[in-house]
RNA sequence: GCGAGAGUGGCGGAACGGCAGACGCGCCGGCCUUAGGAGCCGGUGUCCUCGGACGUGCGGGUUCGAAUCCCGCCUCUCGCACCA
């Protein structure tokens, strides 16, 4: 049961590591669960194994273990799941290096990690530990993905994907930075691939709207940042006809109302649609145009500042509401993947068509009057608002109205259609990599794609030594020839299986419903016991996560939704993005060779301390500086609870004093307030406070026992090891953290008596003590009767007087 | 360029529109000590004629009253960035 028994330790002295040896043993088989209490799930974003814990993880799981612990001791039955998201990369480009095979590389920092966060004091229930790399665990995401498929969520394309020439992998949009490869910093180029992809965008509208009820419990930068990576677009498909060709070529516009302004027309050069309109005398130019942008990188092409580039391709539109003739180009500022990929350039009206216009001399023709000079001799584009000019019906109208109509004509004529489209992509996630889930399809000459049966699964890798690891470009799991061929399952011939892996964010995309009944066999998770927990009502994790991880995640969740699987349409109610810990205003890196290691500032300062620094430091979502802060201060002030609980201990008794109990209650009841708030720093601070109440009462006599008790108790939230230690100082058998959030009588939070603040002209001049029902006209009385505030009157006489029984009057003189 | 957020002591940071600077670090002084990189106590926004005056990036506004709300600037951080 209690401490001694396990390590046979003596604690004599405050000695941190001696009190983490106890514990640790003590805890072994503690269990933290509430059966028969209200649920609560209470989540961190799951480590990958990168190798042991690094200070990052300290402040995530300081964080995480605090909610998680405070919602324990507020008397929930709480699940606080552990795992390792442990596909991916990294593992591969280590067992490269060093000639072993992920696996193994991965399972040891498995193990190193979770050896880090026992000792580290996490209240994790490692009876849920799941690793995505496990059998048991991807024969469900390949499940998974077969569910999607069948409902034509999960697709195979052609088309021009994110490159890594370093990887040697397709990456999603999502995992390319500024033109650079998320993992390893590469210039990302494109190549014409053939790879699976996930439909997300027929999600789009629902991903934004269901972030209706996130807004308030969720980091208003991430939801802005979802908002802005979906990209909602309202405007008009607009039909152009193709002098000589019989099909028109539809493009999308926001701004249909300048349809009279367009004076020219321009294609991706690198869409299909660019090789089929180019005439022949204009093909050997447009090829070497075409050629020349491939060429560049994503950086390059991206750029802004860059003069505009193209070509003329021969052909010519007819502007639908004119008439007029508009020659066409191939540009690369116009993106193939984006609306229909050609777009109707409005010059006057738009930055880039005017930036192309001006360096090949095409005409510009102003067709919303906006009061500012033309663009084309200030080379600014007029966006605004105005009246509508050169333009037939429209002309008058004010912007809005003009799209409208124009919408509405389109609409009637049969030459468009008012639409939405999105900026978000479909999710890429065939990885032509080893250390993943292989993509349970086979593909057959004569049956197409056809998925592995679900009684079949998991399909498993190939174990390493058959498979040439090295990258090529091609999925090193083409190289295990006798796990490639295998009969079809439709019709039995021979067919060879899909040789890519899933992106490690199908992993992790789902991994916080396994949790709810990690061991289940009948499916990828128990619909009962999901019912039960989710959605999580707490999920903690870093802020690099803000578009990639949660918006698949959500996605997901919706699919599932859909598939009958959950009944709910958001995994996580209340997100909560915890900040870096940088050294000396910078990012630890190896290169600038200012990192910190966890391990040694453990060893240096003990758990508790470390702990405690990373919450007090600043409000959680803030970068730490660990150069700013102290943890031997947070040390000292254990030392000091740790001093208090003995004190209390050895000299039973005392009088009661009711200010020193107003004082604990009043410390108890913020304490409460802003760990709901999540102001760690703040509640730290208070119990700090509470501390020094404590050891003030403790010395004049006081019986403090009751507050040392509830100091304690919260302090298990921070601290777990010194609670502990301080609880079985203060007598007690059982486990600190096992114990109920104290109780704050009311009756003690009503003041006997409240300073009140006389102020003159809004300046604070007289203090007073008064009861707290004291009648307005008594408090006016008695502080127009104030000597300094008759002082500070002067002689002047007393205008307006404002009374707020009873924390304040304020007196304005005449 | 667009979008979001933030500017408070030497530092990290507190403050339902109502006592600015809680709590801690650092620093100063004292006690204790053979010793102090230990512990304890006290002090610590600026100016000052010791009665006060000023003070939350800058300038305006609302209000009896603004760090807090509104408008305009400045600076910084983050995100997106040729998305038609």
């Amino acid at each position: 049961m209690c401490g001694d028994e396990g390590a046979g330790v003596i604690v004599t002295e405050y000695d941190p590591h001696a009190i983490e040896q106890r514990w640790l043993v003590a805890w072994e088989d503690l269990d933290l669960r509430r059966p028969g209490a209200p649920k609560r799930y209470v989540l961190d974003m799951f480590p990958y194994p990168s190798g042991d814990l690094h200070m990052g993880h300290g402040e995530a799981f300081s964080i995480g273990d605090a909610v998680a612990r405070y919602t324990m001791l507020r008397g929930y039955d709480v699940m606080h799941p552990i795992g390792w998201d442990a596909f991916g990369l990294p593992a591969e480009n280590a067992a490269i290096k060093r000639g072993t095979d992920p696996a193994t590389w991965t399972y040891t920092n498995i193990e190193t990690q979770a050896e880090s966060f026992r000792r580290f004091g996490v209240s994790f229930d490692w009876s849920r530990r799941l690793q995505t790399c496990d059998p048991e665990y991807y024969r469900w995401t390949q499940w998974l993905f077969l569910r999607f498929f069948e409902k034509g969520l999960a697709y195979r394309k052609a088309s021009p994907v994110n490159w890594c020439p370093n990887d040697q992998t397709v990456l999603a949009n999502e995992q390319v930075v500024q033109g650079l490869c998320e993992r390893c910093g590469a210039a990302v180029t494109k190549r014409n691939l053939t790879q699976w992809y996930f439909k997300i965008t027929d999600y789009a509208q629902r991903l934004l709207d269901d972030m209706e009820p996130l807004v308030g419990n969720w980091p208003d930068r991430v939801l802005t940042m979802q908002r802005n990576w979906i990209g909602r677009s309202e405007g008009a498909y607009v039909q152009f006809v193709i002098e000589g060709r019989d099909e028109p070529v539809t493009v999308f516009t926001t701004r249909p109302d300048t349809l009279y302004g367009a004076t020219f027309f321009v294609v991706a050069a690198d869409a299909p649609l660019a090789d089929e309109l180019v005439t022949d005398g204009q093909r050997s130019a447009f090829e070497a145009y075409r050629e020349r942008v491939k060429g560049l990188s994503e950086i390059e092409r991206q750029s802004t500042e860059r003069t505009k580039t193209g070509v003329f391709l021969g052909v010519h539109a007819i502007n639908p509401a004119n008439g007029e003739k508009l020659p066409v180009w191939a540009a690369d500022y116009v993106l193939a993947d984006y609306g229909t990929g050609a777009i109707m350039a409005v010059p006057a009206h738009d930055q880039r068509d005017l930036d192309f216009a001006r360096t090949f001399d095409l005409p510009v023709r102003v067709v919303v009057d906006t009061g500012l000079e033309d663009p084309l001799t200030t080379g600014i584009a007029t966006t605004g608002d105005g009246r509508l000019v050169n333009s037939g019906p429209l002309d008058g109208l004010a912007k809005a109205d003009a799209i409208r109509a124009m919408i509405e004509q389109l609409e009637s004529s049969g030459g468009g259609s008012g639409t939405v489209i999105f900026r978000l992509r479909d999710w890429l996630l065939s990885r032509q990599r080893y250390w993943g889930a292989p993509i349970p399809i086979v593909h057959c000459t004569s049956c197409g794609e056809v998925p592995v049966p679900d009684d079949q699964l998991p399909v498993l890798l190939p174990p390493p030594d058959q498979v040439d690891l090295k990258p090529k470009g091609e999925s090193p799991l083409g190289t295990a020839h006798s796990w490639v061929e295998v009969p079809c399952p439709s019709c039995g011939a021979t067919a060879r299986r899909d040789t890519d892996t899933m992106d490690t964010f199908v992993d992790s995309s789902w991994y916080f419903l396994r949790y709810c009944s990690p061991h289940y066999t009948d499916g990828p998770f128990d619909p009962a016991e999901v019912r039960e927990w989710m959605p999580a009502a707490q999920y903690t994790g870093g802020v690099e996560h803000a578009i990639l991880h949660l918006l698949y995640a959500r996605f997901f969740t919706k699919v599932l939704q859909d598939l009958g699987l959950v009944d709910f349409g958001e995994p996580f109610s209340r997100l909560l993005n915890q900040g870096q810990v940088v050294n000396q205003g910078k990012a630890m890196s190896k290169s600038l060779g200012n990192g910190v290691d966890l391990g040694a500032e453990l060893a240096r300062h003990g758990v508790d301390a470390v702990r405690v620094t990373m919450l007090f430091a600043s409000p959680p979502e803030e970068d730490i500086d660990w150069a700013d802060v102290s943890p031997s201060g947070a040390g000292k002030w254990l030392k000091r609870v740790w001093q208090l609980a003995g004190d209390v201990a050895g000299r039973p008794g005392g009088s009661s004093d009711l200010e020193v109990d107003r004082a604990v209650a009043r410390l108890v009841a913020e304490t409460e307030r802003h760990m709901e708030g999540h102001r760690f720093n703040v509640a730290v601070a208070r119990c700090m406070e509470l501390t020094n109440v404590l050891r003030k009462g403790f010395d004049a006599g006081c019986d403090v026992r009751a507050g040392t008790e509830a100091l304690a108790v919260m302090l298990s939230a921070f601290a777990p090891y010194t609670a502990e230690e301080a609880w079985h100082r203060l007598g007690h058998q059982d486990f600190v953290a096992k114990q109920a959030w104290p109780q704050v009588d009311p009756a003690l939070l009503v003041r006997e008596s409240v300073t009140c603040v006389v102020q003159v002209a809004g300046k604070v001049k007289a203090r007073l003590e008064v009861s707290p029902e004291i009648a307005e006209e008594q408090l006016r009385a008695q502080a127009l009767d104030d000597p300094s505030v008759r002082r500070a009157l002067a002689g002047r006489g007393v205008g307006k007087v404002i009374v707020r029984v009873p924390k304040l009057v304020n007196i304005v003189p005449a």
